[in-house]
DNA sequence: CTGCAAGTTAAAGTGAGGTTGAGGTCAAGG
DNA sequence: CCTTGACCTCAACCTCACTTTAACTTGCAG
């Protein structure tokens, strides 16, 4: 049957947009597995794509190799993940990109109100200096929200 | 006088939101400088916690040590930067900043219509899988904007 | 059957942004 | 003076996400 067939490694990569030895290390990671030829060579179904992708945009949510490993665990593997699997996992990154668009925003209006009060070059600006505010009146920053610090 | 005291390494490194070992790497990629004592212990003058300021909100911001370098040559070190100085890199990070708020503010749209469609689940969402869409339809991811994509 | 691109492994390398440890010194309070 | 905590240097190590290298094997077109 032609809905069977098997990809190797290099068409797999291309097709994912990434390179072989990432698809090595995402399997030494246990992020997925690969069937082999008798002679050893990895041979990939089709839908290894889908679990590539789902990886690629974790990716560019912020998730760690780590993370993601633990969200594809809750897809079963032999299961076709379902619209719901695939809603809920795209509602917790859509709240995360909103936390790390809020946090980016705040930063930059902090940053226009500076621009204003030129307060970074002056002394000690919340904004930038949580630490030196924290010795003045209080502690934290004023302006950054709290997935941007980095105390 | 009271206007010139120099503090010690820890007592910079706690006002900065800093560890010590941070102040040092810093100094031995020139970001920053620091008299010595007699003994030779570092002792700084207050205005390095502007300078560490900088730092900090320059890295919230994205940019590398290696840029933010660069950006610091700009301040003449012995010069007070001015609400010029500081409104001109302002500008650049807020440049910055608007950029990668439009990055993600696009990528939740595209996972936003995704979770209506479930594609990611299902075969080749533009989103996630920009080079299985290359294998069919063109090439390039749809929805991610240039400052996301990792190919 | 041959040639050679594409595949295999384990281990080491990359680069950013630091931290940790060993071994030793300095400075300030009692 | 003496203790003790903070400081010094230098080198090694760390995490993350991969890539590169070396030495070798497979698989497929011709």
């Amino acid at each position: 049957m032609l809905g069977t067939e098997l990809l190797p490694i290099g068409e797999v990569a291309h097709r994912a947009g990434l390179a072989p030895s990432a698809l090595r290390y995402y399997e030494r990671l246990g992020l997925i597995e690969a069937a082999r030829t008798s002679g050893g060579q990895r041979r990939y179904p089709r839908s290894v794509l889908r679990r590539l992708a789902f990886v690629r945009a974790a990716r560019h949510v912020g998730l760690s190799l780590d993370e993601i490993k633990d969200a594809l665990a809750t897809l079963p593997e032999a299961r076709t993940p379902t619209v719901a699997d695939w809603a809920r996992l795209s509602r917790a990154w859509r709240a995360r990109l909103d936390d790390q668009i809020a946090g980016l925003t705040a930063l930059r209006d902090g940053l226009t109100r500076c621009i204003g009060c030129g307060c970074l070059s002056l002394r000690s600006c919340a904004l930038s200096n949580p630490g030196d505010a924290a010795a003045t009146f209080g502690d934290g920053a004023q302006f950054l929200p709290e997935s941007l610090r980095e105390d």
